[in-house]
Order: C-alpha cells, then sequence, then structure tokens
DNA sequence: GTTCTCACA
DNA sequence: TGTGAGAA
C-alpha cells in the first residue's frame, strides 16, 4: 500500500495508531521500563490498560506507552511517581485541548 | 508468555 | 518506590 502519496490513507495510519494495542512485555522493552514496575505504575494509577473483553492479560495503547515514557523521564529527574503522574496528566490535557483547536 | 502475592529494602 | 521469588 502507497499511504506516503494519499493524504487520507495518512490519517487512517493515525486511526490505527489508536487502536495499537500491545502486551506489558512489548512496552517493557520499548520503554525501558520493567514489567514488574510497570505493574506497579498501574496499581499506583498511573497507567491503566485498556479494559476489553478479555480478563487475563494487560494491555496498553500508544497514549499510555507516551504516559511511561514521559513519567520515566520526570522520574528519572528526581520527581516522585505521583508528582510525575499529575504532571504528565496535565501536559496531556493541554496538548489534547490544543489539538481539539487545531481539528475543527 | 502472563498473572498474583508476600516479603524485603 | 521498587524488586525477587514462587506458584498458577
Amino acid at each position: 500500500m502507497d499511504t506516503e502519496s494519499d493524504p487520507e490513507n495518512v490519517l487512517m495510519d493515525w486511526a490505527l495508531l489508536d487502536r495499537l494495542v500491545v502486551g506489558i512485555g512489548e512496552v517493557a522493552e520499548i520503554t525501558g521500563v520493567s514489567k514488574r514496575k510497570l505493574r506497579y505504575w498501574q496499581e499506583k494509577g498511573v497507567i491503566e490498560p485498556v479494559d476489553d473483553a478479555e480478563g487475563a492479560t494487560r494491555r496498553f495503547d500508544y497514549l499510555n506507552i507516551k504516559k511511561v515514557l514521559l513519567v520515566k523521564e520526570l522520574v528519572d529527574e528526581g520527581y516522585r511517581l505521583d508528582a510525575a503522574q499529575e504532571k504528565v496528566e496535565e501536559r496531556m490535557r493541554t496538548l489534547s485541548e490544543a489539538f481539539s483547536k487545531l481539528a475543527k
């Protein structure tokens, strides 16, 4: 498929990103955050797996992966987990507002 | 491969 | 705040 040449298909790729969900192992590899820590962060409310039909294994969407990356950076800088979480949520909130303005 | 819990620092 | 181990 040549998504490069067709602007509409480029937008389709963003729609696909919304549905991109990966297991905890992949997230751990990509972000460099251990699976154990990811479960811990989930417990702390930093991230929430997609709560689809399935019941057993966690699956995280790309927004959660972004969150992990952002929180990881802040925590590495010395922020406490809950403080880092607040910063990230607020930042994603404002970004989302900006995007919705652009989308009108 | 994943889940949870208990204990520990 | 984060880990290791064990069992499922």
